[in-house]
DNA sequence: CCTCATGGTGAGGTAGCCTCAGCAAACAGG
DNA sequence: CCTGTTTGCTGAGGCTACCTCACCATGAGG
């Protein structure tokens, strides 16, 4: 394979992610969050209890940051610091119904958004695709 | 289209992207060198004469941050900021003998990478990708 | 109990951006 | 010419999103 078939495939590969991810920080403008806390939201509600180590982990941070992750979270309305039940030193982060609302409409805007991205290719690009990257995701 | 494949096709995209940007960074890091300054470096050695604002433009910052990058470059000896002899109010940078050096060692070492990273396709596969993500990248 | 580990946070630091103001040089119109 | 505006760079200062370190309260194991 000659270096420039392997250069040009990486810079189209940089592109289209790049592209990913400028149409998720759209998606995500109406709501003024940024792609981390609406993935710190995503995280919160996707199961309840999530202690702020959790969101640590979930995010790959460290505690200190996820406290303040927490924090904007919290200043937003969107998610509530309750004391856990079973540990009086933990801190688990519980949705408002706000924070709920708000985790769907975006979950369905994003959902959209990505059908429509991949609906330019045809059931057998959709399966190559999915079937190449697999390959190259795999380390 | 179901909702799932899509979504699963892009998280699929990003990952693979991710594992991309982690390889490069891994490829960098012998030379202490972040992304973003081996991308300035290389816009400075690949043309001569590159004003400050040319690589604020280069890298999409504001001019101001590109002062900053150039410091940076400075300080490891990579590249010097000379006047501008055609309009003394600009500043040129030069690569210096080791910014060239270390530039070329670079190129090498991610050519190399990304070969690698292909050569896991095989011919179809690879004509197949290039043309799916030229689909995917047009905005 | 007494010690050690754990969960969260205050204090303070860094990197990489930004805007705004200022200075010097270049340019454009009387 | 020379005067007013524009351009190229940078100092000052601010923001965001991280980090480490130290501390406090609580929990868990000899």
């Amino acid at each position: 394979m000659p270096d420039d078939d392997a250069e040009a495939l990486g810079e189209l590969l940089v592109r289209a992610a790049r592209g990913q991810r400028r149409r998720w920080r759209d998606t995500l403008a109406p709501w003024e969050l940024s792609p981390h806390h609406a993935r710190a939201l995503r995280v919160v509600t996707d199961r309840a209890g999530t202690r702020l180590s959790d969101l640590a982990e979930a995010l790959h941070i460290a505690p200190r940051s996820a406290t303040e992750v927490a924090d904007a979270l919290q200043a937003r309305g969107l998610v509530e610091r309750t004391p856990d039940p079973t540990d009086r030193r933990a801190v688990v982060l519980t949705p408002t119904d706000e924070g709920h609302r708000v985790q769907r409409e975006i979950a369905a805007a994003r959902a959209a958004d990505t059908r429509d991205l991949f609906s330019r290719l045809d059931a057998d690009d959709r399966a190559a695709l999915a079937r190449i990257l697999r390959v190259l995701a795999a380390d």
